[in-house]
DNA sequence: ATGCCGGGCGAAGCCCGA
């Protein structure tokens, strides 16, 4: 089974995008971010052409995420627990039937957290703390999950082209990559990580100053893997060709292959 | 180091992202 996590910058206007990376890749479960739309504005007819099901939590003009599946999606379920005044369209969770069993994915946008000194980091990382208690929870259930989506986390030094630069930034801040840890510290794995070794693979890059061209980027879209999934994972990579495209997000998909 | 880019909204210019 393949899984796969996106952050589209508007699916309004990737529509076109997605359609051709998924007729060229043929993921079985798609994770996106940043639809930017309700859900009545979700361009749904065009993936269902294609064979997927979508379940949508979508949010006039920001965030929005969606699940894709070529098998059926059961108990969808939007929202992170935890804020009931949190109204940002973050997290949508879903069921999707396997060869054997279940796989249990939610896509995820966490917020950016930019300015640091604004409340924007402290809801970033109370955000990231519900997640961590949110996925703690999920490991009782001692199933296959998988956590895809925007973290907004870059982990480490060896994921960004210039560390310096963004020693005072969200994405960067000690409190950040802790949290980023404090999951995986719970029994989760990091998919690429696990089957990549190679330092400096991104999964975005800025559409100012040539970052692309000077390949300036940085990894923050990730996969966790429950144990259970973890065990039967066989692949994963980042689809790096789509930022070369034509009106392409300022992410790149990031997918992978698990056994089950 | 930032908003030079790109998108939403709405019809100019501001808000937002990372």
């Amino acid at each position: 089974m393949k899984l796969a996590t996106w952050n589209v910058n508007s699916i309004k206007v990737r529509q076109p995008a997605v359609v051709a990376w998924l007729k060229e890749t043929i993921p079985d479960v798609v994770c996106l971010q940043e639809l930017k739309c309700t859900e009545d504005a979700f361009p749904a007819v065009s993936f269902e052409e294609l064979g997927y099901n979508c379940a949508v939590h979508g949010q006039k003009t920001y965030n929005g995420v969606a699940i894709l599946s070529r098998r059926p999606i059961e108990d969808a379920t939007p929202r992170l627990p935890g804020d009931d005044g949190d109204d940002h369209a973050r997290y949508l969770e879903a069921i999707i039937p396997s060869r054997q069993g279940t796989v249990r994915v939610a896509s995820i946008y966490a917020p950016n957290g930019n300015p640091v000194e604004s409340d924007k980091f402290p809801y970033k990382l109370k955000f990231l703390d519900r997640l961590k208690s949110h996925a703690q929870q999920l490991l009782k259930l001692e199933e296959p999950t998988a956590l895809l989506g925007d973290y907004n986390i870059i982990p480490g030094p060896d994921d960004v082209w210039n560390p310096e630069l963004w020693e005072n930034d969200a994405l960067y801040r000690p409190e950040s990559r802790s949290a980023f840890r404090a999951i995986q510290y719970l029994g989760y794995t990091d998919a690429f990580r696990a089957c990549h070794a190679q330092t400096h693979q991104y999964t975005f890059w800025d559409y100012q100053g040539g970052s692309w061209q000077k390949d300036h980027g940085i990894r923050i879209d990730h996969i966790l893997l429950s144990p259970q999934a973890a065990d039967h994972l066989t692949a994963s990579g980042i689809d790096k060709n789509v930022r070369a495209g034509e009106k392409p997000s300022d992410h790149v998909p990031v997918w992978c292959e698990i056994d089950i």
